[in-house]
DNA sequence: GCTCATAAAGCAAATATTTTGCGTTTGTAT
DNA sequence: ATACAAACGCAAAATATTTGCTTTATGAGC
């Protein structure tokens, strides 16, 4: 029972699993939920169901897999020349992301698989663009919270509303996290 | 497609509410994951499958559904005489629970369910509670942040932690994030 | 209390899915 | 070049899910 990823990169695996990958995103742009199966989506991607099952254990796995790609930050936050500034500016674009409905899917179905490893990788890609953003700061002078306290701060209230709330997921409340993060002693 | 809850409660529905719920808590304590099914769970609970298809749907929705119970505050808050002592109070015992082998799966059950209204749920539960802890403190003539201050600071860090990084899921940090909160001012 | 209407459950056949064993292909290392 | 192992394809077997129809239990109105 493998279920890993990127084994033997640039070979048939590599093809199989971009086509399948492939396949799932085109269906989800044109099925309701209940009509994204494994055989069908083996079907699209030309592909044996039994390669998905013994590939990625289920149906969940392999969404979330793909969610989790649609979820990687792509490009490098902005730099607006303060900590208050450059965090707004990646919360606003990460939450506009987050609230639309295939944000929400992308959420939902990264929190639905059994993996642990995967949710792990979603916080590191907080915490290191969290450590960044500091690093920034400092170099420019700047005070800045510790990492563990941006975090605290203003990526956990902002993941507990998207995921809990979603109503209250808005860039007046972001902004309020982070002046309350960033105003608070060391 | 009813998947609908306490229907003509008493009767013989509820028999068979319980009677499942209680296979699925019998069988989730004594089998691994993956042979949680649903043959097996209506075959113990005395039921015919199809019973459990129309009435939840799927397993996830099963699961969630028992998980959700587990979660369900059972005795109000301890009174300590303050505001923060009540919230650490109150924490611990969560986190405690949460952190726990069966804790975690009932986290995840319940997040893995595709019905958002389980989420909502979970959110007014922790928004009701600070609304009672704040009162309680009012009442005694402290200051008290607002109810979404509250949540923001504190249920919103524990939460994300659980879900996301356990390992930080402490005590130690719950102070920190109770004494951040409720020294800010208003 | 009795009858009726209805919601939920049982049953079993029809579908759909997942799993598995085995042979073949394909990429990698020697 | 050749050998090796990982991944895939195929098809049969095992499981799980859906569905149409029947039966049973419950609550409402009489």
């Amino acid at each position: 029972m493998p279920i890993k990823e990127a084994v033997r990169p640039g070979g048939r695996s590599a093809r199989v699993q971009e086509a399948v990958h492939q396949a799932v995103r085109e269906l989800q742009a044109v099925t309701p939920r209940d009509e994204l199966t494994v055989p069908r989506i083996a079907e699209r991607a030309g592909v044996t169901p039994s390669t998905i099952y013994r590939r990625w254990g289920n149906l969940s796995e392999l969404v979330a897999d793909v969610s989790l790609e649609r979820m990687r930050p792509d490009d490098d936050p902005v730099d607006t020349g303060t900590l208050a500034g450059d965090l707004q500016a990646w919360g606003e674009q990460y939450l506009e992301e987050m609230t639309s409905v295939p944000g929400q899917r992308a959420l939902n179905d990264v929190m639905a698989s059994a993996d642990g490893g995967r949710r792990e990788r979603c916080y590191r890609y907080g915490e290191s663009l969290m450590g960044t953003l500091r690093e920034r700061a400092l170099v420019r002078g700047e005070g800045a919270p510790s990492v563990a306290r941006l975090i605290d701060g203003i990526i956990a209230p902002m993941t507990y509303r998207l995921l809990y709330d979603p109503e209250a997921a808005t860039t007046d409340n972001l902004q309020r996290w982070i002046a309350g993060t960033l105003t608070n002693e060391e």
